[in-house]
DNA sequence: CTTGACTAGAGGTACGTACCTCAAATAAAG
DNA sequence: CTTTATTTGAGGTACGTACCTCTAGTCAAG
């Protein structure tokens, strides 16, 4: 009735206490006949190891790194928030994260980091960086050094991480055209596409994803190009202001990644905020505030407390060789409106 | 810098194990002054007690009951396939979780299955049931038997239980009158509004929510009576059709509750479910085939699969006496187009 | 038959906590 | 000052697992 315990293994299969746990923590020293007849008695009675007291005997302790870009960027602050509450509710539970920033303007700077990390000291590694081949390496390296890697918020496929935590940019484009097509339906106008880089691969992606639903549905909208500012708040309003300008006819805007802030005091400081539909990304305080004062329509976005206990439970589940709960970890997209704001 | 045990609790209050003891788990025998003392101590040092450690000590073992109705609701069996799958997945973690069905034509059958549990054999109770005095009254009595008590989906809020694990329904209902509203802002019809029972808690509150919201930011919309068909598929028919006919200019549905596969069938037979916008709740295989054939256009739901991690974690936090994690319990109004289908 | 390699068993300690017993110290009562 | 009750200390065992040592058995090669 109760969980069955390694006693009860050694029982049913007829062995020592000892060959049990030889067998079940890989040791050598035990025939292969004996192992069969261990691994039969595990599956017969459906033994489970109990991790906690197995963590305790071992006095385990999981120590994993999140390097996350620094910057002026609120969404890595709100995710930074969020793994500083979890850690702290978890600490209980044996894990410690660190958070490692890298300046997020000098691209060698992640590589730089990624290498100086004392793997010694490590048992995992969440990683939130733009693929490239130097990261591709940089992983490389981490995963030969006995490491778990994970890819968090933006995916890196062909690295040889274990596992992605976040949503695909693409199915998240898709969602923002759709709602975009919807909320414009009314006016019939023109779409105005706004990046800080259009070299960003999730930028890149999103807007794949949002041209695709546009063209497939709502063929009538005119989808400008992408505007891009780079990072620049002037730039940004010269551009912004230069596209409404020379389109009296713009009737929604989507944000494709950061810059909120400066994108709405531009499109207020234009007088035609109030008339048009912008759709942006990731939930954070200017989005948040744009919700509520009716200048945002809609956010699409990932829940970042779900994202940083996504990435502790998978470290963990991967150090210890566990399988993971698939249903537990997808990340959801998320439509934020003013009405279900959290 | 490791987690402080209660040995350097003992050392730093100078007091022995055996009185560290008494205080953490309030046996009597021990002075105030020393009680005072050894809490010092624990505040200084940061102790906080290994949960799983304790529960390995103590033989614990966590004994739920989810008393949930029974019946042809594929939300409900949604919910029971979560709680099945959580169950298997957290078996490891010293918890069992028994479903208990309840017949849910008879308001009666839930109060006698709440004072039929058996409460010397569990320690916590998850409840879905609609508030009735007699609910409020069996939930009193078990937590005069000591259970913890959670709502689950519908909330009971002037009874004793612990928790409500679920989303506002109100809330729920605002943001389907957000979407409707936008969604139908190019043809300007009236919408219909289809509910199993008028009288449901959850129908009242989100029919209250829709039309707060419609009323405030889309006055020119007529939003028809709520239109009723008690469970019966037939008389559904009937209503639905009639209500069609009568209102040649209905261009919106919203579904309160259940019963969306009827009503889905009801609105093809009709030949007008292509040009209607459809909004209902709770993602379940009807909901998502709609959204999927776009007869549906939006589905306002939650997470079943948090939902009963949710239920289970502040089932064991109550139990242990422990602060939950506010942040990670918070149910979200989640907003599912075909783009963002999970 | 001996040697050595391999395999298995028996038993121990430890992790952090709960809970138990018994003795000793202290305080409050007479 | 005793007597009594209360408070504290010291020590143990247990939970399920990991990891250690030491002994003993099996088997094939020499």
């Amino acid at each position: 009735m109760s969980k069955p315990t390694v006693h009860d293994i050694a029982r049913e299969a007829g062995v020592s206490l000892a060959t049990v746990d030889r067998v079940l923590n890989a040791r050598p020293g035990v025939r292969e006949k004996t192992i069969k007849r261990v691994q039969d008695a595990v599956r017969r009675l459906g033994y489970v190891r109990d991790t906690y007291a197995a963590n305790l005997a071992r006095q385990r302790h999981y120590r994993f790194a999140f390097v996350l870009p620094e910057g002026p960027s609120q969404f890595v602050d709100t995710l930074k928030a969020a793994l500083a509450e979890a850690t702290e509710a978890q600490m209980a539970d044996r894990v410690s994260a660190a958070t490692v920033s890298v300046p997020s303007q000098d691209p060698h700077a992640v590589v730089r980091t990624l290498n100086t990390l004392n793997t010694g000291r490590l048992d995992g590694v969440a990683i939130m960086a733009p693929e490239t081949p130097q990261v591709r390496d940089a992983v490389a390296r981490l995963k030969a050094a006995g490491l778990v890697v994970v890819a968090l918020v933006s995916d890196l496929p062909n690295s040889r991480r274990d596992h992605f935590v976040g949503i695909n940019s693409l199915a998240a484009g898709r969602t923002a055209a759709s709602l975009m097509g919807r909320f414009t339906r009314a006016s019939r106008g023109k779409v105005l596409v706004v990046t800080s880089s259009v070299f960003a691969r999730d930028s890149i992606d999103r807007r794949l994803g949002f041209d695709l639903v546009m063209a497939a549905e709502y063929p009538w909208v005119d989808v400008l190009p992408t505007v891009e500012f780079r990072d620049d708040p002037i730039r940004l309003s010269e551009v912004v202001n230069y596209a409404l300008a020379a389109n009296p006819d713009i009737t929604g805007i989507y944000s494709l990644g950061a810059g909120n802030t400066p994108l709405l005091e531009t499109l207020r400081g234009s007088g035609r905020l109030k008339e048009l539909i912008v759709i942006a990304h990731e939930l954070t305080p200017a989005t948040r505030a744009g919700l509520l004062n009716h200048e945002v329509d809609a956010v699409i976005t990932q829940n970042v407390g779900h994202l940083v206990r996504s990435a502790l439970r998978v470290l963990r589940a991967k150090c210890d060789g566990v399988a993971i709960f698939e249903a537990q970890e997808r990340i959801r997209i998320d439509i934020v409106i003013r009405e279900n704001l959290p």
